[in-house]
DNA sequence: AGGGGCCGTAAGGTTTTTCTTACACGGAAG
DNA sequence: CTTCCGTGTAAGAAAAACCTTACGGCCCCT
């Protein structure tokens, strides 16, 4: 549900993570649905960009936890996926970061389970 | 808290000092000026990177506010360039970055509005 | 001289990331 | 059946990031 906020993330996880928000794109996409939840193809839309490239972006936001999909069934038997912002909170000060530096083992990934499926 | 923010950094700022910090040398980096200022050399040993390697790190964190560098003379007459962590603290949440991006021109680069068409 | 410390930067190649185009599926309604 | 809605993915080009090797300079010491 969330991507840990008080206890701190780890250096790999913070990287991901930081690395996920570091786009115009997916900053958007995340600012978008801080405002409530959407279906991609309408976000599409609302932003403004090509349903397989924000694919795309929604797949590198929901590998970090950032953002979480549900296939969803309309009444009219429409499958529909609907995205919405995991509740995050980060601290980044130089500290932190000095702090998340002792869990970093680079070569990032190392993906593993935090939730179950 | 002066330097880098308070009043909360524009979008375009906010992206930037992510894509910075979303790095694990830069990390790294500034982790290790968080212990203290240090001159390049020595911090590229400390951190086992090349020269020339930490030399491009510390331009890209030194362009968008997170460190700073100053050249120095020893007694000896050496010329040696200390480097030193800013005092940042970044709140991020998705509202929080719901608010950045709506100063967010994109593919700006620190200046002014660029308009779509 | 030659060596050592420090500083920088240009050239070049490799690897990632980003983005487009094109395709395939299912169901509802014209 | 064709068209419009929604879903997803694959392939390849384009762009950006990353890193190494190699070179240039300055000053001091043996």
């Amino acid at each position: 549900m969330n991507v840990t906020n008080v206890p701190a993330l780890t250096g790999n996880e913070l990287l991901k993570v930081l690395a996920a928000l570091a786009n115009p794109h997916r900053m958007r996409i995340v600012g978008a649905l801080s405002g409530g939840r959407n279906y991609v193809s309408r976000l599409a839309r609302d932003l403004g960009m090509s349903r397989p490239l924000l694919h795309m972006h929604l797949q590198r936001l929901e590998a970090v936890g950032l953002v979480s999909g549900s296939l969803e069934e309309t009444t009219g038997g429409q499958t529909v996926k609907y995205y919405e912002v995991s509740r995050f909170a980060l601290d980044l000060t130089p500290e932190s970061i000095a702090e998340a530096t002792r869990t970093l083992t680079d070569r990032a990934e190392s993906g593993q389970g935090k939730e179950r499926e």
